[in-house]
DNA sequence: ACCTGAACACCGTTCAAGT
DNA sequence: ACCTGAACACCGTTCAAGT
């Protein structure tokens, strides 16, 4: 740690990656401005230009982080010994969780990115996060607890159904407890269908 | 029609709005400027604020019409003559549809707003086309066709589901064509679930 | 290789003054 | 009642120059 303040940071890209996910958390997205970040990290205005190339690179940056993220706490919530509803819930449980905790990181995760590479790497992270999903499918298809079929579009109907409360929640529309409360329920319907028996 | 540019505009909060509308469409909402929108308009920088106390006053009004649009979308793909299962296809194709020719907008819908009267508004929008799937689950209940329990949660549960693949298709996440197509299957998971039986 | 300082072309918002 | 023009405090981005 050197005594004050030294004409190169050391890591800037990171310090600049922290500070915004700070700023996102606390005060969105429309408050995030790269010179505020600068003034932050004491550095000039200018200097985040060096490690990001645009604005909009260092919110996909920020976005692929969360993807990592994401794809880490489902890896956690994902309890092979469980039975398959619990499991199921365990793993809705933790998206939601993930996305009440980071509501504004999320909105820009599904936000439509410019950079035509960072939307490669992008759905590269859907797809880790989606692993998580399509392991519980493929895995209750072998033991006859899933009815057969495309297990890619069984993992969709499941994935767009938990990020459907996400989203919802998230978005301010949905009272997070309220979501929480109907976890349960809403896998129920997943399993059993709206059609009676 | 004036013949060339008159002090007083007319309806410039209206023309405002289109203009507005059609810049989001057509560049995104990183690119829609007041200024920018004045000059559209033929109109002072400083004339917005006569109609809109700030940005996101108009952010949200443009909102709240698409949620005016979407309630109509939706109430005209309400077909009660339809069997259940078509009836709920439709419902989610016109969804799907709205979504994917308005994907900007629908973020701007789903947002976080900052203005508190506003998000009142965007509720009442929200339960407005909620409205729609309500009727179906409660219709459906009524002749037996769908299981019994709260009205409301099978009705998120739905609403969840099909809000799912919107947003996922609308963030650029899924193809639109290939939402289109597994939109009848998702259906009838939504109705027999994911358990053989 | 990394950062600064000045410069450029934009913003949103406010407010006296004009019609 | 509605709009203008100037002013203010911000932006993002670029680029020569400094360390």
């Amino acid at each position: 740690m050197p005594e004050s303040r030294p004409y190169h940071h050391g890591d800037l890209r990171s310090a600049l990656l922290d500070s915004a996910e700070r700023t996102l958390r606390e005060k969105g997205v429309g408050s995030l401005s790269l010179r505020e970040l600068a003034r932050e990290t004491g550095v000039s205005h200018a200097a985040p230009g060096r490690h990001f190339k645009d604005k909009q690179a260092l919110l996909d940056a920020l976005a692929l982080a969360g993807y990592d993220r994401l794809a880490e706490v489902l890896a956690a919530a994902y309890d092979p010994a469980l039975p398959l509803q619990p499991r199921l819930t365990a793993l809705a449980r933790a998206y939601l969780a993930f996305a009440t905790e980071n509501a504004e990181l999320l909105a820009l995760m599904y936000a439509r990115k410019h950079e035509p590479e960072a939307a490669e790497q992008m759905a590269a992270g859907v797809d880790r996060s989606v692993g998580s999903l399509g392991r519980v499918i493929a895995d209750a298809q072998r033991h006859g607890e899933v009815v057969e079929g495309d297990p890619e579009r069984l993992t969709l109907f499941m994935g767009a159904t938990l990020h459907g409360i996400a989203a919802l929640t998230a978005g301010g529309l949905l009272d997070a407890d309220e979501a929480f409360g109907m976890t349960e329920d809403l896998i129920h319907h997943l399993l059993h269908g709206l059609k009676p028996r």
